[in-house]
DNA sequence: CGATTATTTTAATCCGGATTAAAATTTTTG
DNA sequence: CAAAAATTTTAATCCGGATTAAAATAATCG
């Protein structure tokens, strides 16, 4: 029986539906996006959305969930190829902005986080919160060994995240920024981490 | 006659609404806000907002013209005093991180900008455009000077807004942590415009 | 104080969008 | 192909919160 052929067929239409979702809030705000809409998109009607999700809260919350999935596995690649802390970071930032740059990456702001069902809430700012101590222990490393001058890694991690997840609020999908952005978001964000002597 | 008791009385009370919308609206996001909500913070009813305010739309459009002039503000009094651009920038870093770690500061994410009528919706465009032309401005005398190392502006700004205006994401009114944050961010985000040479 | 203006409340209305249930259609399977 | 399962639609319902109008209360002024 073709039961990963089943599957599969489900999965990609919820994954359509998410990332016409993802398009909607992102375009029209929360609030200004109705199911009709995001249905609209993918030629369907508003109530079929139920049938892949119970209601607009679980909606978002998978939106936000696969974009806090995308964060999580761009640090892990950046990190997986080793080299020093400094160069695991340089690479992280160009992957997470090559992320933020893309499709769910307007989703990421997660300004709906309060409506969200408690439950769903904790889990998105758990792994908010893991995320970024995932990036300060790899800030506390390179200054352990030597890559990276000391800092207050809280707010440094704070800083950059910042950096990096502000650029939905600006970029605009034109492909000629996204490339200015992927050339220069490394070395700007980095540049302030490199020990005054290593220059 | 007592023409400005009176103005200011209205104003006052409406200043007082504008502040109360703005926690509500990051506390509980914006479409988890309901005016009850926020009238309820000021002992009143919710019918009563519409004295202060035509609609809802109105109301967000106030909190995000506020958060607009108080970032402006800061950049204003920080160049008022003179110095290097570096010096100038550094003050701004610390106005507009402090201004960030207040009351309205919150708002500043702007994210329900998509659902603001077309004409709030360009002069909040329009205001944040100019905000970051005038910062860019000041890092270009910089490099001119040489008090900042050579960059591409327009992509060092967007990080350093970013950097900035991400702050009410993770600050949850800790008193403690804003100390931190006022001690640390200008140094964090101005290291990486230092030129080489002057460490 | 009486009158006028400012402010707030009460009590409806209104409305769009979320949600649901049942029916129709399409796809899969044996 | 027929039956079963999967997917989508149609057609209501439902409901909370925005908005409004008129009335009530409070403040101010001459």
């Amino acid at each position: 029986m073709a039961r990963t052929a089943e599957e599969s067929r489900f999965s990609l239409q919820k994954d359509r539906m998410l990332r016409a979702a993802a398009r909607c809030f992102n375009q029209k705000g929360f609030s200004g996006t109705s199911l009709k809409d995001v249905a609209g998109q993918l030629g369907l009607t508003d109530a079929a959305l139920y049938y892949y999700v119970r209601n607009k809260e679980e909606l978002v919350y998978l939106c936000y969930l696969k974009a806090a999935e995308l964060g999580r596995a761009a640090l892990e690649t950046a990190t997986a190829e080793g080299g020093t802390a400094l160069e695991r970071i340089r690479r992280y930032l160009h992957l997470h902005a090559e992320f933020m740059l893309g499709e769910p990456g307007p989703v990421a702001i997660m300004s709906e986080i309060p409506s969200l069902k408690t439950e769903h809430r904790e889990e998105i700012l758990r792994l908010s919160r893991e995320h970024s101590a995932r990036f300060e222990a790899l800030l506390r490393e390179g200054i352990d060994e030597g890559s990276i001058a000391p800092c207050d890694v809280r707010m440094t991690g704070n800083a950059i995240m910042g950096a990096l997840n502000w650029i939905p609020k600006w970029h605009h999908g034109d492909p000629d920024v996204a490339r200015q952005v992927l050339a220069s978001f490394p070395d700007i964000l980095s540049r302030g981490l490199v020990p005054a002597g290593s220059r």
